[in-house]
DNA sequence: TCTCCATGAGTTTTT
DNA sequence: CTCATGGAGA
């Protein structure tokens, strides 16, 4: 056991620790992951059944990266540890045993995600006869979904409750279940079915959980039930890094765990990520958090290191401008552009960035769009393949009945429904029935005659990799989209071809007969978020919120929007609760960083569409970060028109010195010092001092 | 049924 | 400002 050698001490107590319920404390950058690991390998290498290991994540990739090193560790003997999401664990409870449930699922059911939520939440809302405008869908699935997590059963008879009886019947009598039903359901059969309980509270031997922190109240219960009677469960998290709570994560669970189970605590608290002025100003600002299950302080062997540096702009532009030059220059110092990101808190802000990064010719990238799998297009592609294996599929015929175009509107695709349910049919078959317009009656039997031909050839099929080419020539898809005409079809055609990709994966992945392949393909989509993006190796910056960040570090973190009323935003502003999240939010933010950390602000910024004046975030000075704010008064004061002019000196905070050649308008062109050379800098720029000659 | 415009909404989102 | 959506008119 090699790798025992490589853990500090607290990891290894952690790691040997002979048993019974255990709470590490993980902080950033503390070697979470490996700790974790090493202990699956260790339990393994001690001569425990790896099949009887349970070990949960929050995230596909965690689960799939920490499969691979323990089996790195251990040797493809661990394959058979049960390593999982939260979701992807429910998902093969309930395959195995939903029909157990009294709500009549069969174990074919289907995975909804939350846009088909929101679909049926507001088709409920139009056939009851209410407005649509009365009600906010998106905020009803919240609401639902907290329902579900907190179990509420008897409702008094609000409207909203009524949509919400409505919606579990739909998602029942469709065979759907959502998200939160992956879990609820899981436990409710714990709950109910004692023979279905006792047998995996005593078949897992030991129960390990990552990210501790972003477990909710259900996947808590779940816990609880399948630690109890083993009683060895091993949990791992940071409470200081839960930024989740909006989505029902509880990081009282550290607390409720340490109580129910009477566990242990370890902290780890020796950080190998970050140089320490970047840990002090990030222990610092966490500080300001009263309700802490367990503080700690972060200190790493890396040095002191470059202290933060914070900028304070004139507006959003110049903000972004200064951003891109950093980054440049950083990029000449040897630092990768994938080394670098810019963090911000709500997804609107990366507009600035971008623009000026694309005039900057600096590459970047941001996630946080639309993911993959929630695109029109592949939802369309899903939907026709979901139906052509079960035409009773009404939902999904519903989706694509009219993709593309088949002269079927609202009203025939009403009466169609209606009709299925007066026959008590599916939506397919009521096709034959229904009474519509000739053209959409045409349009539904070809429709239907389309999908015969895709069942058919499916019967036929052997491997996942033809599905699309098959699909996009029985339904003309691409050529539709091609004369609608898009500025985004190329890109849409590209995500199909990138779905090809992800079957004919599929083919070599798993097992089976095609149909057995295809099912499992389907489930592992519906679960995942995003593809595997490992193709992207190209050198780019990370524009990026911060809660798509967490578990990432780069050498460089641009904490940009620095502002009070966005960050901290101004929903929180009114709730201690909430802006400790948002504290937890930013610590997040500063831990990723390895050397260097910039945070940064702008008086005044155009946001949807109006000016936005405002002051510096509380967390610039919670953190006790050096502010440049006394240097620069009196240049911001004096920075009227034309402050430069040809033949100038100036001293550049970063550039050094420099002459100016040219101004234009308000930009200046000026010669810098080795190496930095001729460089083209907004004549205002708060970074240029107006310097006398030989200075 | 489709297309075009007015209207309103606009945190964070592992699954 | 920008995007999605729903209603009115063709």
């Amino acid at each position: 056991m090699n790798f025992l050698t490589s853990l500090n001490e607290s990891q290894l107590k952690a790691v040997i620790h002979p048993g019974g319920p255990l709470f590490v404390v993980a902080g950033a950058g503390t070697g979470k992951t490996k700790t974790l690991t090493s202990k699956i390998a260790y339990l393994i290498l001690e001569g425990m059944d790896p099949s009887k290991i349970l070990a949960v994540t929050f995230t596909n990739k965690a689960a799939r990266e920490m499969k691979q090193r323990v089996i790195d560790m251990t040797g493809p003997y661990a394959t058979s540890v049960w390593l999982y999401t939260f979701h992807a664990f429910g998902l093969q409870i309930l395959r195995k045993h939903i029909a157990e449930l009294p709500y009549g699922y069969r174990p074919n059911f289907t995975v909804i995600d939350d846009d088909d939520q929101k679909k049926i939440i507001s088709d409920q809302i139009k056939d009851m006869g209410l407005d649509l405008k009365m009600f906010s869908v998106k905020g009803l699935r919240n609401l639902f979904s907290l329902y579900k997590m907190k179990r509420i059963d008897d409702f008094e008879k609000t409207e909203e409750e009524k949509i919400f009886l409505r919606y579990q019947s739909y998602l029942r009598e469709s065979q759907l279940v959502d998200f939160d039903d992956l879990l609820l359901y899981p436990l409710e059969i714990f709950e109910t079915i004692p023979k279905i309980k006792t047998y995996y509270q005593n078949y897992f031997q030991h129960v390990l959980v990552d990210e501790f922190q972003d477990t909710d109240h259900i996947q808590y219960c779940l816990l609880k039930i399948l630690g109890e009677v083993h009683r060895q469960v091993f949990i791992v998290g940071d409470p200081d890094q839960s930024i989740y709570s909006f989505r029902g994560a509880n990081y009282e669970n550290a607390r409720f765990f340490e109580r129910d189970f009477n566990a242990e605590k370890i902290i780890l608290d020796q950080n190998y990520r970050s140089t320490n002025l970047i840990l002090q100003a990030a222990n610092q600002l966490i500080q300001f958090n009263l309700n802490r299950p367990a503080a700690k302080n972060l200190e790493s062997d890396k040095g002191l290191g470059d202290a933060p540096y914070y900028h304070h702009a004139m507006n959003d532009f110049q903000e972004s401008f200064f951003v891109a030059n950093e980054i440049q220059r950083l990029h000449q110092l040897g630092i990768p552009y994938d080394e670098m990101a810019v963090l911000y808190r709500n997804n609107v802000l990366s507009r600035m960035f971008e623009d000026t990064f694309i005039k900057s010719e600096i590459p970047y990238i941001i996630y946080g769009g639309i993911s993959f799998y929630a695109r029109r297009e592949i939802k369309d592609a899903l939907a026709f393949i979901r139906l052509a294996l079960d035409f009773n599929q009404d939902f999904y015929l519903k989706r694509v009945i009219n993709v593309p175009k088949r002269q079927i509107g609202q009203v025939s695709l009403q009466k169609l429904e209606q009709k299925a349910k007066d026959l008590n049919l599916s939506m397919f078959k009521a096709i034959d029935y229904v009474e519509v317009t000739p053209q959409a009656k045409k349009g539904m039997q070809d429709f239907k005659q389309m999908m015969i031909e895709i069942h058919e050839a499916f019967l036929d099929m052997e491997s996942l990799d033809e599905i699309m080419a098959l699909l996009m020539a029985k339904t003309k898809y691409i050529e539709s989209l091609r004369e609608e005409g898009d500025d985004i079809a190329d890109d849409r055609i590209e995500n199909l071809m990138d779905l090809k990709t992800v079957f004919s994966r599929g083919d070599h992945y798993y097992e089976g007969t095609f149909t057995e392949k295809l099912i499992q393909q389907l489930d592992q989509i519906s679960l995942y978020s995003d593809l595997d993006q490992d193709v992207e190796d190209i050198n780019r910056v990370r524009l990026s919120t911060y809660h798509q960040v967490k578990g990432l570090e780069f050498q460089a973190v641009f904490m940009v929007v620095m502002e009070e009323g966005i960050f901290p935003g101004d929903r929180a502003l009114g709730s201690s609760f909430e802006i400790e999240e948002e504290r937890r939010v930013a610590y997040v933010g500063m831990t990723r960083a390895k050397q260097k950390l910039y945070l940064s602000y702008a008086d005044q910024r155009m946001l949807y569409g109006s000016m936005r004046h405002s002051l510096p975030s509380r967390f610039l000075k919670e953190s006790r970060i050096k502010t440049e704010d006394n240097n620069d008064r009196e240049q911001i004061n004096t920075s009227s028109k034309h402050m430069l002019q040809t033949g100038d000196h100036v001293l550049h905070q970063i550039f050094g010195k420099g002459v100016v050649i040219r101004v234009d308008s308000d930009i200046a062109t000026i010669a810098f010092d080795f190496p930095h050379g001729i460089k083209k800098i907004l004549e205002s720029h708060p970074s240029i001092r107006k310097v006398k000659k030989e200075n």
